[in-house]
RNA sequence: GGGCCUGUAGCUCAACGGUCAGAGCAGAGCGCUCAUAACGCUUUGGUUGGGGGUUCGAAUCCCUCCAGGCCUACCA
């Protein structure tokens, strides 16, 4: 059996995400997860919050509370939200794990131990009213070079120079804005990435199916400049993994935590352990997906992201694992993704613009986000949200084109043949054609699905919907009905197989939706890819019950419209 | 400043060197009345951002200009 583990960049822990981190990551892994399953695949579909670093220690101040348990509630609201998307993760994790602590200062000491990683002692802003090293961004003050203001003593916004903290007149805390402030004496570990400028390269050359964009980010870190730099793997924080080499103390490291970026990634790997403690599972059973020489042979391992991940997941995380000596699995796709912007602008977690993952949930079902996202997924090309677009779209593909197919046949068959399935009698030609054409049109989303492209997947999705409706149309069961019993119950039958195949092939994208069809056409709920769409169209069993699903998609209102497009206008 | 990406019908997007540049939505006409006033059929929309070049042939390759987006390594 194929097997295939599946990651989504982990969303960070400071607050609730939009639609946009939404369908840049978590949302086609799930579609791609949920498909691959459906086809016969051993999946494991792994996330997990990313916890670390400077921002959730603010957000954490912010809220009042300790950073651990800030944390920890906002793990479960993040999990409480994926749930409420379906997304269907085998297990959802947390890089404040243990388990992640361990791989972490694992890691680490593999690299140490092949000469991979080296001190360098350096100068770093300190503020000591805070009594913390403020990261470059987080201290402001005036550009010198055009006085601006407000410059960060990374870059200047105003005049986009890069800059050095110390470069700022009058530099302040950002977080305070304290301006006791000084430079001090910090030790910390590098990572010798730029040693692996050449693997890294033969390695991205050997993709040659990875989409444009991901190959150019990386080709661009890897070679612009001096080509790929060393990066700091160590920070001046309390909270994160604490420095160790493997089990050992690291002298001169002590009071040190790992860059959020190093342990992050490595929580891929952690989580799947987390997925086996939780399940009583041994070692053995993650170990399987991660290690090839422990059976990870076979596995292909696909990462889903936004586009403004691709470095960390095509260099640093790669030079994490091959570094490490040891065998473990390096990513086989990268699926990456442009931004979705809101209404002209950007979606902005700062800046609190846009649709929230809860208030999402809390306008519509999941089904009716689900659809519209991965229909416009940002694919190829920023694209664009607004409410008349989801309003058409959830309207004319959810509710008129599937829903209204649905409810024509189901209801029909429930007045006239009594809630139960009418026995099918021989195909016409118009049955056989079409069974071709659902044959095709299914075999080609199949592609497209397991190629992740998709787009294109939910426009040969809407088209197999569409075949429906011309079926009845052409076949006209009402007017049937009047002269010829048998032929209508015929008619009736078939395009109730075809509804169940429906459910079914729509599942990835709108779970809960299939899954109501599936409980009206009394069905298992363990559907699997229809291969044969002849034998497909003959499942259900003449006198089997059924009953009246209901309307599976309310029609949206244009005051519904407008009263959203209102409600959401302002940042929330 | 440097790099990358994008610009195609009113809107959202396909086509990535080769039959009249396609699809959905919106618009128009016809049909149907089982159904969520839904559905089906037909149909109107494009000097492919501007200009130049390469080629038998360009939306596609090259140059240039214009517009937008992203990245630029201590936010993640």
């Amino acid at each position: 059996m194929a097997r295939t583990l599946i990651t989504s960049a982990i969303p960070y822990i400071n607050g609730i995400k939009h639609l946009g981190n939404l369908v840049g990551s978590q949302l086609p892994a799930d579609l791609h997860a949920r498909f691959l399953r459906l086809s016969g695949h051993e999946v494991m579909f792994i996330c997990a919050t990313d916890e670390h670093g400077t921002p959730a220690e603010l957000a954490a101040l912010e809220a009042g509370e300790p950073v651990a348990q800030y944390c920890a509630r906002m793990h479960k609201v993040q999990r409480e939200l994926a749930k409420g998307f379906r997304l269907s993760f085998d297990y959802f994790g947390r890089s404040s794990s243990a388990r992640n602590r361990d791989l972490t200062q694992h890691f680490a000491g593999r690299l140490a131990d092949n000469g991979h990683l080296y001190e360098v002692t350096e100068q770093q802003i300190y503020s000591r009213h805070e009594q913390r090293f403020l990261p470059d961004r987080y201290v402001t003050g005036e550009c010198p070079n055009c006085g601006y203001e407000r410059a960060r003593g990374d870059q200047c916004e105003n005049c986009t120079k890069q800059l050095d903290p110390s470069d700022l007149i009058n530099p302040r805390s950002q977080i305070s804005g304290s301006s006791d402030l000084e430079m001090r004496r910090t030790k910390h570990l590098y990572l010798r990435q730029s040693k692996f400028i050449d693997r890294l390269d033969s390695w991205i050359d050997s993709q040659s199916d990875w989409p444009t964009l991901t190959v150019s980010i990386a080709k661009k870190w890897l070679h612009d400049g001096g080509g790929l730099q060393d990066r700091g793997i160590t920070r001046d924080l309390v909270w994160g993994v604490p420095v160790q080499r493997g089990r050992q103390s690291w002298p001169g490291m002590e009071d040190k935590v790992f860059y959020v970026w190093f342990d992050a990634p490595i929580e891929y790997i952690a989580a799947t352990a987390e997925w086996a403690d939780a399940n009583d599972r041994p070692d053995a059973d993650w170990l399987r997906w991660w290690k090839t020489d422990e059976g990870a042979k076979d596995v292909r391992y696909v990462q889903f992201m936004g586009k403004d991940n691709v470095p960390f997941h095509t260099l640093s995380f790669p030079v994490t694992i091959m570094g490490s000596g040891e065998q473990w699995k390096l990513v086989d796709f990268i699926k990456s993704f442009n931004f979705l912007n809101y209404e002209g602008g950007q979606f902005s977690t700062s800046q609190k613009r846009g649709i929230f993952m809860d208030q999402a949930l809390d306008t519509l079902p999941s089904d009716y986000w689900r659809w519209w996202l991965l229909s416009h997924a940002p694919e190829y090309s920023d694209s664009e949200f607004t409410w008349s677009s989801f309003v058409d779209g959830v309207n004319s593909d959810l509710a008129n084109v599937l829903g209204n197919f649905i409810s024509r046949v189901c209801r029909f068959c429930v007045r006239r043949f009594g809630s139960r399935v009418p026995e099918q009698g021989n195909w016409t030609d118009i049955e056989h054609d079409f069974t071709n054409r659902i044959q095709a049109h299914i075999n080609d989303l199949a592609s497209l699905m397991y190629a992740m492209e998709v787009r294109k997947s939910a426009q040969q999705l809407r088209k197999t919907w569409a075949l429906g409706n011309e079926y009845i149309q052409l076949t006209a069961p009402w007017a049937a009905i009047r002269s010829d019993q048998e032929r209508a119950a015929t008619i009736i039958s078939y395009a109730l197989n075809l509804a169940s195949i429906f459910s079914t092939i729509s599942s990835p994208f709108i779970p809960d939706a299939s899954a109501r069809l599936r409980r009206s056409l009394h069905l298992e709920n363990t559907p699997s890819w229809p291969t044969s769409i002849p034998d497909a169209l003959r499942q259900l069993q003449p006198g089997a019950e059924l009953s009246d699903p209901g309307v599976l998609f309310a029609k949206l209102t244009e005051k519904q419209c407008d009263q959203w497009k209102r409600e959401f206008a302002g940042t929330r």
